[in-house]
Order: C-alpha cells, then structure tokens, then sequence
DNA sequence: ATACTGCATGAAGTC
DNA sequence: ACTTCATGCAGTATT
C-alpha cells in the first residue's frame, strides 16, 4: 500500500543519538533536492496552498510522483510507465496498486515494478549521497520533519537499517494518518525557524503536544535529561501528565526502535495539531499521565529507570487539529500488556487508543465504529469512502484484514472497521469489552489488543474485592487486575495510577453511569460493566418466580440468568406469591404493600388513550416507529411528573424501563401502518444490552413465552386473538341465523328441487366466504400491529378504548365473560384449549387439518417472528 | 429468509 | 449550536 504523494522521506540514523530523522526529496528524476536544513531554499511553500515546490527544479509535491516509474498526469492521475496503470492520486491508498517498498520508493503492484532504485539513488541530503537501502518513502503531501538542523548521518549502515526497512510492510505506510495532510503543511514555513538541538529533542519539539503521550525507552532517559531546560520545562509545562519511562526492552540497542515513518510539518503556531500519528507515537512512548495535584509519579521518578508495570491512563494523543482524544479513548494499558502485544523484546509498542464495544460493535453486523478523532489520528488517510484495507494483528499474533471506511454523516464522517466479526469472535469480546490499538515500532504494525469488561470467570466482586483492577483485568494473557494491583502496590505507582485512570473514567463516566438493561446505548466502561456485573450476579436473586415456573436459561455475559418472561415475588409477610412487572427490581424484603406496580401500567395506558385522543400523536405519526414511542416515552414522563403520579415512586431505571416498554407498547398500538413488531428474525444484530423495540420485549422463541406470558408480543397475539375470536363468534352468529333461516326456507319450500339447490349454491358460497376470511385470518393477513383504536372501532362487541385497555388487561375468562362469548370458553374447555378449539373449528371449514404451524400463521405469530411458540403458550388463561 | 450495505436519525456529549 | 456515534432501517444481494 501506499500513500500519494511525490516525495520521499528518508529516515536516516544518527547513530551518536540514536534518533531518526526525515526529510523531504524531490522525485522529480532530475532533481532530488532533499529539503534538509535547507528548507527554505528547497521547498517554499506554496501560496495559498499546502502544495510545496521544488526551488531546485519547480516540480510540485502536492498529487505528484516524480519518479521515473510514476508519471503525473495533468489530469492528477498518475500513470505507471511500465504498466501503463492510472491512479488516481487521491484513490492511491485504496486501490493497492501501488505499494510502498520495504526500502522505499514506489512499487506498482501490478508489475512489480518499482522506482526505488532511482529514487534512492537520488536521495541527497546536504550534497550526500543516501546508499541504497535507506528507508525512503513517498509521503502524502507530508511536510518535512521539522527536524531539520542535523543533516543525515554520514554514517548510515545499510546492515542497521535492513530490519527497519525489512519490517516495513505495505499496509504500515497505510499508518500515516490523516493529520498528515493538509494542516501539516499549512505552516511549514514557520515551524522551520524552529531549530532544535538535539536530534532526540528535535522529535519531541517538532511533536510538541501539550498533552501528547509520550513512552520513552528508557535508555533515552539520559537524553532527555540532557535537553535544554527550556525544552524541558516546556513539555513538561504542557503536559497533562508526567513523564514515565516506558520500554519493553532493547529499544536502545536496537535500532530499530526509530520509527521508519516521518512525520508531517508540526505547525509552527500550534505544533500539537499537526501531528502525524507517528510523531504522535513518538510522543506517546514519552509522555506519560501527568501527576496529578496529589502529585504521584513525577518525571524524576520514572525518568530513573522505573518501568511502570500498572495500567497507565495515557493521555489523548491529539489527532489533528481540534480533535483531541476523549478520554474514553485514552489507552489504558500496562507494560506487561505491551510486552504481550509487542511479541518481542525489540518491538516497542505505543498505545493509540481504545474503545469499548458497544453492542453493534460486537454485533453481527461485523462493524466496528471508530472513534472519528482516532480514525483520523492513527489510520491511515482515507478519501474514499470505501476506504482501505487494514491489516490489525492481534494479541496471538494472528493477522486480520478489515476494511478501513468511512461514511458520509452530517458533513463529516464515520469510520468504520468492516469485518471485524471474526476478529470480535476470535476474542470473545462482547459489547462492554475494550479493545485497544496499538502499533508495534519499529514497522509501524497495527496491533489489536481486548480487554474484558469484567471477568467472567467465577470471580464474585464483593468483600472490597478491587472493583477498579478488577474491571481492568485484562485478557493480554494475563491475570485479572490483582497482578496490576499487587504490582502497583510494590512500586508505588497505583495511587497514581488509579487516580489518574479514575479522573479519565470520572471524566468519562458523567451520565453514563446507568447501564440499565434499557439504557439508550451501552456505554459501558470497564467500572461501569463491573457494576453491571454485581447488578447482574444479584439479578438473579432478584427474580422470584413461582416455583412452579420453569425458567429458560439466558447467558449474558457469561452469567447464565434464570429468566423468567414475569416476575414474581413472594411476599415475606403473608408468603404468597404476587405476579410484578418483569422489569422491576425488587429488593431483598418484600412484601404485598410494596407491591405499588399493579397500577402502573395501567396508568401509562391511561397516559396513552390521552396521548392518541388529545392528538399528540398526530404530531409525530409521520415519524417513525422508535421515534414516536420514545416520544411518547417522554411525553409520558413528562405528563407523570406533572400530574403526581399516583403510583409510588419505583426504582429509578426500573420505573424508566417500564415507562419505556409500556411505551414501547402504546407505540406500537398507536402507529398504524407505519409499525411493526420487528421480527426477531429480521433483527440479528440484537444482543445482550440491545435496547430496540424488539430486544426489550421478552425473549422471543420456542420456551420464552408461558401461557401467562404478558410481554407485549404476547399480549398482542392475545388481543388479536379475542379479536378473531369476537368476529368468528359473529360470523357463526350470523352463519346459524342464516343457516336457521335457511331452514326455516327450506321448510317452506321443502319440496322445490330448485330452492334446495340455491339453498346448496347458497350455502356453498356462504361456506366459501367464511372460508375465505377464515384463510384470510390464516395467511397472516392479520395485523397483529394494527392500531388499537382501529381495532378497537372493528370489534363487533363495540369496545371502546377503555373498555379495550380494561380487556386487554383483564384474564381473558373475564372477558370472555363480559362480552357474552361465554359458548367459545365452553367450547375451549371442551376442547382442552382455544388453540385447539380454533383448530377444530379451521378444521371443520377447512374440511382439512391445520399443522401447527398453519395454525400458529392464523393466529399471527409467524407475523411477530415467534416461530415455535407451544400452543400452550398461546393459550388464554 | 437471511445477510449485507449504506445512510439517516437522534441521544449524548462537546464547544 | 454543533459534533459524535450508536444503531435503526430500507434497499439490495446472497443463500
């Protein structure tokens, strides 16, 4: 893979220092011109523009590649000499047809021909030959380093830059970010005047960010040490957090430590926002959380050798610009974990970022939303929209391939990782799990660690375990946060360590602390999810059915859980058994006087009947579904708050949840046309934690729903059904009283042949109509999504809306009895159940048997994806 | 029927 | 007011 643009950048070794360099050259094939110290002279800048020119022979750097391979076309395609290929400049990235060379250069992939031998053997700077090998490579409109002052060494030795060079990869050039481009180079003029001493310094200058991470090998202490005060003082000015050494070890004697990438131009008036992510790598291996006030770890410390072993909070490495990392992106990681994903001990690994799947991250979907600030700061750039391909690899050194892409949204832009289900899978990760980025110097490889929300072992957080390591734990190979918590112990360093990882999660926490079950979204940081984890080990408790009830059994994050599609609770007083909303959580003692939930729906309902009849609705029944409910959800707040309600104040997200389903209900009811009870087959993404209209319904499928089942699938299937049932009593009504007076005719007329056989015609078609609508009733044409009102307006018994809510919510006895069908209950017991009843009597219309699953169709199941409920489910009570 | 794709939406967060 | 991002969903492709 490569990256446009028509320079090269060299990294050459000052090996006194043991710092890399970069600079600018010219492609052009008769030119070279490196920029050097000589920047100024080389590369004015371009008026109005982030284009640079060559001073030497005017070629500009701006969508160019001016080597003999490449030819830039007027039109800003570039084609390839050899291959005749046409890329365009800005769809270089993404087409792969040009790669950038381990040794530098530009290959095409196509024919394996590549310019690297020219344009190595241009390569000067400061009148000096750069020998073969040395890494050099075509950067997208990077400016130069703003290292400048030191020439390349003289003393570059091909032997030491052949692993560099060997470990670059294609897809790690894809690893110049974005922030490269554009911004990097408006004020390359400036920053040149700001010369740096030291070379080591001259990174962290040019990289100067107030809030840059920053591991520094810890061999580089001495460096450091030695750099001006001012420098010094400067960094450490602006810095959010200290300094802490960091290595994983032979950084310094290997070489290889240098980064092979140069960076962009830092911006002279704001060097910080024009990072490349390199040099905001570099820094990142430097800078380390800043003491807090409490003071912790200074720099002194760490700047002593001590490798912190604790998992490190580090600070946003700024991307470009504005966009500084939120710190819920920060990378929490410890060395050990670093080690781990460095693989060796030559590898140094710098910390991106993280994120915390949500629940479409870890969904099936196989999408991965990438936090726009990181995307932008540590992938590659990206024009196009179907963006690149990118090779992460993964703690176990497996490589993965996802897709790097970005949608269009709000006049920015959403990056995704496609693919990342295997990956997702490969790891166990669920919504709630972290997983981290980082990228493996030298070679700039991406690398993808996870961490797990909580434990799922048997581990139970209580007694004071540490919630904090705990929900850190990792899964690095490592043990649970107990390693870093003895360790951190040992150095000191944990108090630190926690209070500056509990100021980037109290930063980050703020409203997200509520990770209901029906929280909007599942913000889940790593504290949070372990408090959902004590939630949810105690959930269980919590849930009291009957012991008749048999559960089904549901994993969720890993803890298997008893459900139950309602609960009960046992009244510690007089020990019955009282049938509460599912989504309350009770406490350890109750009793019948807590039992305050009765009323609550019904007052939602009320809420509802005045929402649709006071034309609320009407306001929002262009809208869709979800929005109209939680519409509605607030209105219903709203109007509960206003008018005191009269049910007793509940749990706080539990009495929001059953607002929520009650108004995931009244939706439902109120939208007709435009509603549907999603399917749950056509709603794969739903997971533990899935908040839609679908996923806060009880489980649907075979051994989720009891006859007593009071979800809103079923209380649905159950209204349509009594409304089936009301219009069949109807149509029998009326088939009798047309039989009867069929009779009565066929007594008049007894004798006359020809009355018999239209009284035969008569009945055929009378057969045939109910049939019909018996069919119609069976293909699902239903709508078990209807609205009630409407229904309400075609039931026959002449229901009106409270009298709807009432039935709805009265055992269907009860309303069979009300509404005068008591021949259908008679019938029902007779036999054995409705199911069966309407079975029969399809049957005897049909004049042929029903499957169940026919049967399950006309009863409109197959509609709200239940696909094998038991009839004994669907049975009324 | 299911999976995939791309976009739209809006809650939450930030400036 | 604006941005970010989780996720719903419609259209399309695939099985």
């Amino acid at each position: 893979m490569t990256l446009k643009g028509d320079l090269i950048l060299i990294f050459y070794f000052d090996l006194s220092s043991l710092c890399w360099m970069g600079s600018k050259i010219c492609m052009n094939s008769s030119c070279g011109a490196a920029t050097s110290n000589e920047w100024k002279k080389g590369w004015p800048l371009r008026s109005g523009g982030f284009a640079h020119l060559c001073y030497p022979c005017g070629s500009a750097y701006e969508d160019g590649v001016y080597c003999d391979t490449f030819h830039l076309e007027e039109s800003g395609w570039r084609e390839c000499r050899i291959c005749g290929n046409h890329l365009h400049c800005g769809c270089i990235a993404s087409n792969y047809l040009l790669e950038l060379l381990d040794y530098g250069g530009v290959g095409c992939i196509s024919c394996a021909k590549s310019s690297r031998l020219h344009t190595v053997k241009r390569i000067q700077t400061h009148g000096d030959e750069i020998p073969e090998g040395v890494g050099a490579l075509p950067m997208n409109n990077a400016g130069s380093s703003a290292v400048e002052g030191k020439a390349v060494s003289d003393h570059v030795d091909e032997r030491t830059l052949a692993p560099l060079c060997k470990s670059m990869e294609a897809n790690e050039c894809n690893l110049l970010p974005q922030s490269q481009r554009g911004d990097a180079n408006a004020s390359l003029g400036q920053h040149r005047g700001e010369e740096v001493i030291c070379p080591t310094e001259k990174v962290g200058a040019g990289f100067s960010n107030a809030t840059q991470p920053y591991v520094r090998p810890a061999n580089f202490a001495k460096l450091d040490n030695a750099r001006p005060a001012l420098d010094v003082r400067d960094i450490q000015d602006s810095l959010p957090q200290p300094y802490l050494s960091m290595s994983l070890g032979g950084s310094s004697a290997n070489p290889n430590f240098l980064l092979p990438f140069s960076s962009g131009l830092a911006d002279g008036k704001e060097p910080s926002k024009t990072w490349s992510s390199f040099q905001q790598g570099q820094q990142s291996r430097r800078i380390l959380p800043k003491p807090s006030k409490n003071g912790l770890t200074t720099s002194s410390e760490l700047n002593k050798g001590m490798i912190p072993q604790a998992r490190i909070t580090r600070p946003p490495v700024e991307g470009r610009g504005k966009n500084h990392l939120l710190p819920r992106y920060w990378p929490r990681i410890t060395d050990q974990e670093l080690q781990k994903l460095s693989g060796d001990l030559k590898s140094t690994i710098v910390p991106l970022f993280e994120k915390v799947l949500s629940a479409s991250d870890a969904g099936r979907i196989g999408r991965l939303v990438l936090p726009k600030a990181c995307a932008e700061a540590y992938f590659p750039p990206i024009s196009q929209s179907e963006g690149l391909p990118l090779r992460i690899q993964d703690v176990n050194g497996k490589e993965w391939t996802f897709q790097f892409r970005f949608w269009p949204n709000n006049n920015s832009r959403m990056y995704v990782l496609e693919g990342v289900t295997p990956c997702i899978q490969s790891m166990q990760l669920r919504a709630g799990d972290t997983v981290t980025f980082s990228r493996i110097d030298p070679g700039g490889k991406l690398v993808m660690g996870f961490r797990k929300a909580a434990n799922s072992d048997t581990q139970t957080p209580k007694g004071g375990k540490d919630l904090l390591g705990n929900a850190l734990s990792e899964h690095f190979g490592l043990p649970d946060g107990n390693i870093s918590r003895s360790r951190d112990e040992d150095h000191g360093v944990r108090a630190n360590e926690n209070s500056v990882h509990q100021l980037a999660m109290n930063a980050e926490k703020k409203k997200t602390r509520n990770i209901g079950s029906k929280s909007k979204r599942l913000l889940m940081h790593s504290v949070d999810a372990l408090e959902l984890r004590l939630t949810w080990e105690e959930a269980q408790d919590l849930l009291r059915p009957p012991p008749s009830v048999r559960p089904s059994i549901v994993t969720i994050e890993d803890h298997e859980f008893e459900e139950y599609d309602e609960q009960w609770a046992q009244c510690d007083d007089c020990s019955k058994w009282r049938r509460l909303p599912v989504d309350v959580l009770l406490p350890s003692k109750w009793k019948c006087s807590d039992n305050v939930w009765d009323s609550s729906s019904l007052d939602v309902y009320a809420l509802l009947i005045e929402y649709v009849f006071l034309g609320v609705h009407v306001l929002h029944q262009r809208r869709p579904a979800q929005r109209n409910w939680r519409i509605f959800s607030k209105w219903v707040q709203k109007a509960k708050v206003q008018e005191s309600p009269k049910v007793a104040p509940e749990p706080e997200p539990t009495g929001l949840d059953a607002l929520a389903n009650a108004a995931v209900l009244g939706d439902k009811m109120g939208d007709v046309g435009e509603s549907s009870v999603g399917a749950t087959t056509k709603h794969p993404r739903h997971r533990p934690g899935c908040t839609c209209i679908v996923c806060i319904q009880p489980p649907s499928g075979k051994g989720k729903h009891k006859a007593n089942c009071t979800c809103n699938v079923c209380l649905t299937v159950k209204r349509r059904f009594k409304t089936l049932m009301l219009r069949k009593k109807k149509r029998q009504s009326e088939r009798e009283a047309e039989i009867s007076e069929r009779d009565n005719k066929k007594q008049m007329d007894e004798t006359e042949l020809k009355d018999t056989r239209n009284d035969h015609s008569e009945n055929e078609g009378s057969r045939s109509r109910i049939e019909g609508e018996v069919a119609e009733a069976s293909t699902g044409e239903i709508d078990l999504n209807c609205h009630p009102i409407r229904e309400d307006v075609q039931l026959e018994g002449g229901l009106n809306m409270m009298s709807f809510v009432e039935a709805t919510s009265l055992p269907v006895e009860n309303y069979i009895k009300q509404n005068g069908i008591e021949s259908l209950k008679t019938e029902q017991q007779q036999q054995g159940s409705l199911g069966s009843h309407f079975q029969s009597k399809v049957n005897r219309e049909n004049e042929r048997p029903l499957s169940d699953e026919e049967f399950l169709a006309s009863v409109g199941w197959e509609r709200v994806g239940h696909k094998e409920p038991s009839l004994e489910r669907n049975s009324l009570q």
